[in-house]
DNA sequence: TATACATATGAATAAATGTTCATATATTTG
DNA sequence: CAAATATATGAACATTTATTCATATGTATA
């Protein structure tokens, strides 16, 4: 892989990394790594968060391939895409870099 | 844990992760995770990465404790505060959320 | 001590992300 | 079909992060 392959790689993985990278949307991950799926009203009473708000991170973390979203009737399952994704937040923790 | 506690460290571990979510840091931690340290003008040249851009990136992540430095003569040396950070990248690219 | 080299800093600006609010859309039920 | 419930959307604004540029600081050496 020469450099700038390299770096679009890193980009790539970047890209991912912003779309996950607020404490919202870490809660989000963590639930629905302990729930296969959620809709956004359970989600939201959980979190505490508002529901435009949570929507707004739904919608997003789902147009960038972290989440997947089924409607049954009025309510939307969300549901994580790749449940490795929980990883990062064990990795991150472990990492203690703030400390 | 309790709610708040739970969100409390998603938010330092987002804040961490935001202090990586770039691909530019992302590769200087690629660089130094196979390298013990580098100097600033050695990452530099291997990123093709702008003097003053680089420092800032640089100096913020080693506020936000991802990375060391320590100056020897003209040159300052940077390495990774814990080498265990590398391991988002792996965990992130294995995940392949945006495919 | 003057010059060159390596790195850092601060201010200005640009771009991305987060938040709020009002309102729209979809679905169910009376 | 009107009302209620669940979710999404768009615009406005606020905040954070990235980038550039000029210049400052620290160190070595002629």
């Amino acid at each position: 892989m020469n450099k700038d392959s390299e770096f679009e790689t890193m980009n790539d993985a970047a890209y991912t990394l912003r779309a996950i990278s607020n404490g919202t949307r870490l809660c989000v991950i963590s639930l629905l790594s302990s729930n296969e799926e959620l809709n956004v009203t359970q989600i939201g009473d959980r979190l505490k968060c508002e529901q435009s708000l949570l929507s707004h991170h739904l919608t997003d973390m789902r147009a960038k391939g972290i989440l997947n979203s089924r409607r049954e009737g009025k309510n939307c399952y969300y549901s994580l895409k790749n449940k490795q994704i929980v990883q990062i937040i064990d990795c991150i923790k472990s990492c203690n870099c703030s400390d």
